[in-house]
DNA sequence: CAGAATGTTCAAGAAATTTTGAACAAAAAT
DNA sequence: ATTTTTGTTCAAAATTTCTTGAACATTCTG
C-alpha cells in the first residue's frame, strides 16, 4: 500500500548484466564499454522523477526507469540500449518494454537498416491517458454490468435487510454513472495539453 | 503490476482469531459464537467486489474486506465484530479501519452507554473521491513544482541536447497543469452523485 | 541451411508488501 | 489503585510481486 516514503537507490549498484553484445549505439555521443551506465544529470533526475511518479500508481521501478530514460533521451533506443545504461536484466526491460508498448508509451521507431527495434517516449497527454484508461481502467469497468448483476441476485427478497441491500445498489449503479461521466471528460480534457 | 487476474480465496479458511472476547453484537439476530464468520449473501458478494475494486487500485485485500463488510451491513460494526465476521487479525483490523478512516471512507458512529468504537461505510461520491485524492493524489502534486526545479535545474546549458531537455520540461509543465485542471473537475461532477 | 542476432518466456531467487499475534498503551470500570 | 476493556504498534512470518538469467523461439544473414 505504501504509505511512508523510503528512499530507494537510482541506479542499481551491481555489476551484472546478461554479458551481452555491446549497444547499437543509436547515435549518441558515448562510445562503448566505457559508456555503461552513464546518464546526464537530466537523464538521472528524470529517472527519479518518473521512479517517483509510477510508484504513485503502484507500477514497478523498472518500468519508471525505462520510460525515464526514454523520456530524458533525444534518440530512439534499443533494448540492449537500456540494459545497459538502466544496468537491468533482459526480462524486465522486454517485459517493462511490451508493458509500455501496450499502453502506448513508447513508439517504435524504424530505422532504416537497422535490425534492432528502437524506441523513443510517447509525452502526448492524451495518448497517455487514453492508453492508461484503456488498458487499467476500462476492464474493472467493463464487468461492472455484471457485477452489479451479482450484487443485485445476492439480495434474498423478503428479509429485513433487503431494502437497505437495495439501497447499496442504488449507491454501486450511482457510481458506474459518475466514472461513464467523467472518464470522458478526462479523455477530452487531456486532448488539449 | 499485477496483469493476470488470480483466483483468490473470499474467506480466510483458517480458524484461528486473537481468541479475543465476543463480540458486542451490534444489533443483528445472530448469536455468539456460532456466528463467526456467518455473512449473509449479499455480504459475501460485496466482500468480493470491493475486494477487487481495492486491488484496482492496488490496496491490500484487508482493506476491501473490511469496506466491503461495513458496506453490506446496515449497523455499525466495532473492531471485534469486523474480527470476527472476516476472521482477519487485530492488526490488519486496526491498520485498515485506520487507513479507511484517514480517507473518510468510515463514519464512526457514537452509541450512548457503548465503549467499542462502532463503525458505518461512507458511500458519498464526493467524499470518498475528495478524500481519495487528498491522501493519494494530492501528496503527489504537492512536491511538483520542486520535481520540476529539480528537472530544469539538471539542465546543462549550452550542451547539443539542452533544447531537447527543455521542450521535455515544458511537457511535464503541462501535465501538471492538466492535473490542476481535472482535479477539481472530477470533485464538482463527484458532487452530484 | 547453419549460424548469428534479436527478442520473449518463465522458473527460481530476491525484494517488497501484507498479515499475524503478542506486547504495549490508554481509558474506563470496579 | 488495580483490573478489565479497548485499541495500537511492530517484529516476524506469510504472501505477493518483481527481477534475473538462461532456455527457447523467431527472424535475419551469409
Amino acid at each position: 500500500m505504501e504509505t511512508t516514503v523510503k528512499p530507494k537507490k537510482l541506479v542499481r549498484t551491481s555489476a551484472r548484466t546478461t554479458g551481452g553484445s555491446l549497444s547499437s549505439n543509436g547515435g549518441n555521443g558515448s562510445r562503448d564499454g566505457a559508456s555503461r551506465g552513464a546518464l546526464d544529470s537530466f537523464q538521472l533526475q528524470a529517472l527519479s522523477f518518473f521512479v517517483h511518479a509510477f510508484a504513485a500508481l503502484s507500477l514497478p521501478r523498472s518500468i519508471g526507469e525505462i520510460y525515464g530514460l526514454l523520456f530524458s533521451t533525444e534518440e530512439a533506443l534499443s533494448l540492449d540500449d537500456i540494459i545497459e545504461r538502466l544496468l537491468i536484466s533482459k526480462g524486465s526491460a522486454s517485459e517493462g518494454l511490451r508493458w509500455l508498448r501496450s499502453l502506448g508509451a513508447v513508439n517504435p521507431v524504424y530505422l532504416p537498416g537497422v535490425r534492432k527495434e528502437h524506441f523513443t517516449a510517447e509525452t502526448s497527454l492524451r495518448k497517455l491517458a487514453t492508453g492508461y484508461l484503456r488498458d487499467r481502467i476500462n476492464p474493472h469497468l467493463e464487468n461492472g454490468p455484471e457485477r452489479l448483476r451479482l450484487l443485485q441476485e445476492s439480495i434474498v427478497e423478503g428479509m429485513p435487510q433487503s431494502s437497505f441491500q437495495k439501497s447499496r445498489i442504488g449507491q454501486v449503479a450511482g457510481w458506474y454513472k459518475f466514472m461513464g461521466k467523467i472518464l470522458p471528460l478526462v479523455k477530452a480534457l487531456a486532448g488539449k495539453f
